[in-house]
RNA sequence: GCCCGGUUAGCUCAGCGGUAGAGCGCCUGCCUUACAAGCAGGAUGUCGCUGGUUCGAAACCGGCACCGGGCACCA
């Protein structure tokens, strides 16, 4: 192993550190490290500290897309400002089975392999897809590690592991008694693809060209002429019209008509009022089923006459329903027609489409065919057409639990941030149907519920009686006390099977914030967990499973986290959450949502590969500034780049080589060896905070505010831009380049003046190193592995760590580019960066005037630099610059900063007139040629008779005038506006005026200007 | 059909009553001993259209257009 290097932290020199940021051992080091000592594992405690998370568990389907990483970023920031704020920060890590999807992966595997599952059997099947979860959930886990989520692993949960099973089984239960859970047969979306039920939101109705066929059902005869015939009021007073011996209904699905028990029309349309009542014989299979009237039926559309297929369309099935219209199955569930289907059976359900129709067209019952456009139901899933199918389901009743959510919502939980996905959640819950949760797969939670088979001959059917039990010998028991003793009379041993099938993924999914706490507990015991951080502190998610997710979570703690009307456990509330926030979806560069299944999905791993998981991190949230909008990521394919996450990667850099600036300039010292820069103190120590320290705690303490008001309100993207800007802004371009001079003492002083740069250095070095140890904490939610490296890096306590020989540190730790010598031993746990607390907001160092005074001064130095480079100076090239001010604020100002001024200007000398000195200079003198801008009302020359460009500088001068003309023009025009005087608050008018008064100055001065040049 | 968003610089987006901002890109000049993944300077917009409210509208209200999304769905 190699020695922990104890050169790395030797920070003096330049030499000591690249110049460049290499996140790759970084990263991976402080992951380790945070790992290894449990810096994320909290204990369950008093609730009122407490703040938890659980993260949407990733699908076990493969590995993580772009939506992942955005969704880890934006709660790892959430989490890690919450655990500096001193919260007991629970945040919670697992993955979920999504038994469809993972059972739709495996069984095309076996397709190719040449195989079904049917061939392999239920077990080895199951044994194979806990394999792929072995496997997809390590790749998982492994790339959530790789982002630096600061979870805790060791309550890692998996949707379908044992506990979370209990409390599925529990849950089941308990809904079933109380009649929440029911079984029965309906018209269910069957998706033929995976053979299985799904619910109505995993169908997606697309647009489709289709037919509309015209068919002719002819009436059945009347046994006598004229009865019927002219009853109808609709045939008028004049000649009676022919008797109508057929009518003409239209459908998109022709092949369904084989199952069609009924022909509808709406009860208030004339044209078929004398028919109801009398039947079809239904073409092609010979059935005679009646004509009913029904309102459902709209007279405008097409002939007004529908055909009615119970068991094959829903709106068909309502009809049913209201005339007692048999239920006739012609398809399978495999999509086939079935032997009901007649000479149709067996063909699958499109080719039957073709049959029939060519069928009725042979008998001369096809009236036309229009090319028609209308939305057909496809399964999410499987990517092919769902089909309405009468099937023996397991419901989860779901108005009553919608109730209870809906009556939360209007106290205001759970509260959608933002707000406006309040109403989506609350519509979908207005009107809601019932859910279908069982699904004829093998991956996933088997159904609690065992037939009594021995009641119905050995087989299930709709009728078979059955028991919910939490296992077999539990079932047994209760078949035994419900139907043991008539059974044994009738002396057939009971029998019990158990429900093939298993529940909806989403099931498990919903009850996920509780039983991941250890809902339900044992004996009655509410688990330390639960009781700590239930409720969740806040949901983050993207708004797409809002009604998958989000409102099944409450709905299902609606049913179990309450007792009577109180939440259970002594708590001020049921809800699973707090905050729900609801982030939008990672576009890509054509601003399509990224998905596998399109292809276009973009893998994290490669842009953290180049540019750091930090780098991705910082770029992902900053984008989020409108919080609830998608994002678009910019991608170069060729290349694999995005633009902006170097952008990220280049602020990385950035705090690197700032730190790298510090360390080269603390002269070996640490925050905590130079002590915190207290104004006072200073003072009485003759080393006074200068103006640019003043202005920089000023701006650190605003900055401080803001910051962690907008990290606690999810304003995560304003936290990001505003620290990027006042890092990179002020911080660098600024504070650094002021103090410079103060940092490097020459070494040619002496005696006093020594002593006395001595003094100022440390107070510069002090105000420098709590500026930056203070970033880098605010810094650390949004880029964790950096700043904890940074951080180490200026607190020194990489020296003190690797002092006892961190006896389990991997070689890498060496290696050049990393400031600390390896992450501390378990003992040195707390001096992570991670668990330190919140800088204390400094109020006393706020100073909004000097904020403002300062923001001049920087603008009066930005002018003499715009001057000279119109001028075409050459940037060594010094200068005298001289500053007009009547302003004595800033004028003092001016004169204070002298130095800095002739530093960051090259200036070769700085005067600071007020104008009537100027005036008599200028009397004294007589004019000179000078560049001249304007800063407000601050005038800036540059006399440098002679070096300059004449011909640029008349271009300036003449672009000045136009556009302080301009100025004068509005702003007079609105002062010219009576109204604006009389109605504008006074102090609008009073900047109005000063605005106008300072324009026109401007346009003399650059017009006088110009005229000197001659 | 119902309900949400959006339309601002070449691109991606902030701003949400006091006469337009950032990042990237672009142009000019700089290897100034923290950083060329950088520094300094610069250019760039009838703020979708149209009425209205207001002294004043990119912002508030009405209408329209276009783009995106969700829900429901008539055979």
């Amino acid at each position: 192993m190699p020695e922990p290097a104890s050169s790395a932290p030797t920070l003096a020199g330049p030499d000591a550190l690249p110049k460049t940021y290499d996140p790759a051992g970084t990263e991976a080091r402080w992951q380790q490290a945070w790992e290894s000592s449990g810096a994320f594992h909290p204990d369950p405690g008093p609730r009122a500290h407490a703040f938890s998370v659980v993260i949407p568990p990733p699908n076990v389907t493969g590995s993580l897309h772009m939506g992942h990483a955005f969704n880890t970023a934006l709660i790892d920031t959430i989490v890690r400002f919450q655990r500096l704020q001193g919260r007991n920060v629970l945040c919670l890590p697992g993955t979920d089975h999504a038994s469809i999807a993972v059972q739709t992966i495996l069984e095309r595997q076996l397709k190719a392999e040449g195989g079904s599952k049917d061939d392999l059997g239920r077990d080895a099947f199951l044994e194979r897809a806990w394999a792929w979860k072995a496997e997809s959930g390590g790749t998982i886990v492994g790339q959530l590690r790789r982002l630096g989520y600061s979870v805790d692993w060791r309550r890692e949960r998996f949707t379908l592991d044992p506990g979370l099973n209990k409390a599925v089984v529990e849950a089941f239960l308990r809904l079933h008694e109380q009649g929440l859970v029911y079984r029965g047969e309906y018209l269910v979306n069957w998706c033929p693809a995976s053979g299985s039920a799904v619910s109505d939101l995993e169908v997606e109705m697309k647009e489709v060209e289709g037919h509309l066929w015209h068919l002719r059902y002819p009436l059945t005869p009347l046994p006598e002429q004229g009865a019927a015939a002219g009853a109808g009021a609709a045939a008028g007073a004049s000649e009676p019209e022919p008797p109508i011996d057929h009518l003409v209904v239209a459908t998109t699905r022709p092949e369904t008509m084989l199952g069609d028990t009924a022909v509808a029309v709406n009860p208030g349309d004339p044209r078929y009022a004398a028919l109801v009542g009398r039947t079809i014989e239904l073409p092609l299979v010979g059935r005679r089923i009646p004509i009913v009237a029904d309102p459902h039926v709209d007279p405008a559309f097409g002939t007004g006459c529908v055909k009615v297929t119970p068991a094959h369309d829903p709106n068909d099935f309502a009809i049913g329903q209201r005339h007692g219209l048999p239920q006739i199955t012609v398809m399978a569930k495999d999509g086939t027609m079935n032997e009901a289907a007649g000479r149709f059976a067996g063909l699958d359900r499109f080719e039957a489409r073709k049959a029939v129709v060519a069928a009725m067209e042979a008998e001369g019952l096809l009236v036309k065919t229009e090319p028609h456009r209308h939305s057909v139901p496809f399964s999410d899933r499987g990517k092919v057409p769902v089909e309405p199918l009468l099937s023996t389901q397991w419901f989860v009743r779901a108005e009553p639990l919608a109730a209870r959510c809906r009556g939360a919502l209007e106290q205001g939980e759970p509260r959608f941030v933002p707000e406006r996905w309040s109403k989506v959640y609350r519509d979908w819950l207005t009107d809601i149907r019932d859910w279908c949760i069982s699904r004829q797969l093998w991956w996933g939670h088997r159904i609690p519920a065992w037939f009594v088979v021995s009641e119905t001959g050995g087989v299930i059917t709709e009728a078979t009686p059955y028991v919910v039990a939490r296992h077999e010998a539990e079932a047994r028991a209760k078949a035994e006390a419900q139907f043991g003793a008539a059974a044994r009379a009738a002396g057939r041993p009971l029998q019990l099977e158990q429900d093939p099938d298993v529940l909806d993924t989403w099931f498990s999914s919903g009850l996920w914030p509780f039983s991941t706490l250890g809902w339900p507990g044992e004996d009655g015991q509410e688990p330390a967990d639960l009781a700590t951080w239930y409720p969740t502190s806040v949901l983050v998610t993207g708004f797409d499973i809002i009604f998958f997710w989000v409102a099944r979570m409450t709905m299902l703690a609606g049913a179990f986290l309450q007792e009577g009307e109180e939440p259970a456990g002594g708590r001020d509330s049921w809800m699973p959450f707090r905050d729900v926030y609801i982030h939008g979806l990672v576009r890509d560069e054509n601003n399509r949502k990224m998905s596998k299944s399109a292809g276009n999905g973009i893998d994290p791993l490669l842009l953290i590969e180049r540019y750091g998981a930090d780098a991705l991190r910082f770029a992902l949230v900053r984008e989020v500034a409108g919080a609830g909008q998608d994002i678009r990521l910019d991608y170069d394919r060729k290349s694999d780049t995005s633009a902006t996450v170097e952008a990220a990667r280049n602020f990385a850099n950035k705090l690197w080589n700032a730190t790298r600036f510090a360390l080269m300039n603390l002269g070996g010292e640490t925050p905590a060896s130079l002590g915190e820069p207290i104004a006072a103190a200073l003072e009485r120590e003759g080393r006074p905070l200068q103006l640019a320290d003043r202005w920089i705690l000023a701006r650190l303490a605003r900055v401080n505010r803001e910051t962690a008001e907008r990290y606690g309100s999810y304003g995560l993207g304003e936290a990001a831009k505003g620290l990027y800007e006042f890092a990179w802004n002020e911080v660098c371009d600024w504070y650094v380049e002021l103090i410079k001079r103060r940092l490097q003492v020459s070494g040619e002083l002496e005696g006093a003046a020594r002593t006395a740069a001595l003094a100022d250095q440390r107070t510069a070095r002090q105000v420098l190193a709590k500026v930056l140890s203070e970033l880098l904490v605010m810094l650390h939610p949004l880029m964790p592995h950096l700043t904890e490296e940074l951080w180490h890096g200026v607190h020194g306590v990489a020296f003190e760590a690797s002092a006892d020989g961190s006896a389990d540190t991997p070689g890498e730790q060496a290696e050049a580019g990393s400031l600390a010598s390896g992450p501390p031993g378990s003992a040195a746990a707390s001096a992570f960066l991670a668990l330190q607390p919140w800088p204390t907001l400094d109020e006393a160092a706020l100073d909004g005037e000097l904020e403002e005074a300062f923001a001049a001064l920087i603008e009066a130095i930005r002018v003499v630099r715009n001057l000279r480079a119109v001028a075409g100076l050459k940037p060594a090239q010094p200068a005298p610059v001289q500053f007009i001010s009547g302003r004595e604020p800033l004028a003092a100002l001016l004169r204070q900063a002298t130095p800095e001024i002739t530093a960051l200007t090259r200036a070769a000398s700085v005067s600071v007139l007020t104008p009537a000195e100027a005036e008599a200079a200028r009397a004294a003198a007589g004019p000179q040629r000078a560049l001249a801008g304007v800063s407000g009302e601050l005038q800036v020359l540059l006399p440098i008779d002679g070096l300059v460009d004449l011909d640029a500088l008349r271009g300036r001068l003449e672009k000045d005038i136009a556009k302080a003309t301009k100025e004068i023009q509005g702003l007079a025009g609105r002062l010219a506006n009576p109204n604006f005087a009389g109605k504008a608050p006074p102090e609008v008018v009073a900047e109005c005026r000063a605005n106008l008064a300072e324009a026109e100055a401007q346009a003399e001065l650059a017009k006088r200007r110009l005229a000197e040049l001659g």
